[in-house]
DNA sequence: ATGCCTAGTGATACTAGA
């Protein structure tokens, strides 16, 4: 099973390059984040003509995860418990290849210091909270998503310029760190451990022909997953294409 | 320190992104 995370970086406007993409690198399962389109307005049918079911979290202008899967899909949650006044739609979980998927779009945090921060840290210890929950289990799980931190500084082009930034903070590795340290398998730092591996580039200063770029997007599994993981990467040139998203998909396989 | 780029909203310069 190919299980694909793309910040798409506004679903309507980037439809063709999602579209391109499947067509391309077909992943059984996609977790998108991002999709800054009001629930009504989700491109349900092209999904669905792409061989895709869908379930989705929109919000107007901002924010928005989905889960799309080859297989028919049991929803479990939208949104992370422990806040009834959040109304970002940053989490969404579903059952489908008798595995729960999580969707994570972790807040970006900056500027820090101040609320956008404060807000980020809150999102990052519910998750935690409830990832210890899903840990315990014992079931198969994967949380999969935009985390919006590069965990180490093997993961930035130039972790020197990045100390103050929210993706960096020591706040906010410490507590992917902290998350990790429950028993998740970062897969793709697990299968390329030495190896700088991006899936940001951002669109200012000519970042992406510099490859000034980033690693935001993670896969972290339970430990049934990681004992099946076979491989993964990251489909870099969907970066390059017209009309790109910031971000370029990653992906993992692993055995049924 | 700022703009550099891009999307959304809504029709204007804004916010937000990372």
């Amino acid at each position: 099973m190919k299980i694909a995370t793309f910040n798409i970086n506004g679903i309507n406007g980037r439809l063709p390059v999602l579209l391109k993409w499947l067509k391309l690198a077909s992943p059984d399962v996609v977790c998108l984040q991002e999709l800054k389109a009001p629930q009504e307005k989700f491109p349900e049918a092209a999904l669905q003509k792409a061989g895709y079911h869908a379930l989705w979290l929109g919000q107007k202008s901002w924010n928005g995860v989905a889960i799309m899967s080859k297989q028919p899909m049991q929803e479990l949650r939208q949104g992370l418990p422990g806040d009834r006044t959040d109304t970002h739609s940053r989490y969404l979980e579903v059952i489908t290849y008798e595995k729960v998927i999580a969707c994570i779009y972790l807040p970006n945090g900056n500027p820090y210091p101040g609320p956008k921060f404060d807000y980020k840290l809150a999102w990052f210890k519910r998750l935690i909270r409830h990832a210890k929950k899903l840990h315990a289990m014992e079931l198969p799980v994967i949380l999969a998503g935009d985390y919006n931190v590069m965990p180490t500084e093997l993961d930035v082009y130039k972790p020197e310029k990045y100390l103050e930034n929210a993706l960096f903070r020591k706040e906010i590795r410490a507590a992917y760190q902290t998350l990790l340290k429950q028993g998740w398998t970062d897969a793709l730092r697990h299968l390329y451990p030495d190896e700088a591996i991006y899936t940001f580039w951002d669109y200012l200063r000519h970042a992406w022909e510099r490859n000034a770029g980033l690693r935001l997007d993670h896969f972290l599994l339970s430990p049934i997953v990681a004992a099946n993981l076979q491989s993964g990467g990251v489909d870099k040139k969907v970066r390059g294409w017209e009309k790109a998203s910031d971000h370029a998909p990653a992906w993992i396989e692993v055995l049924d």
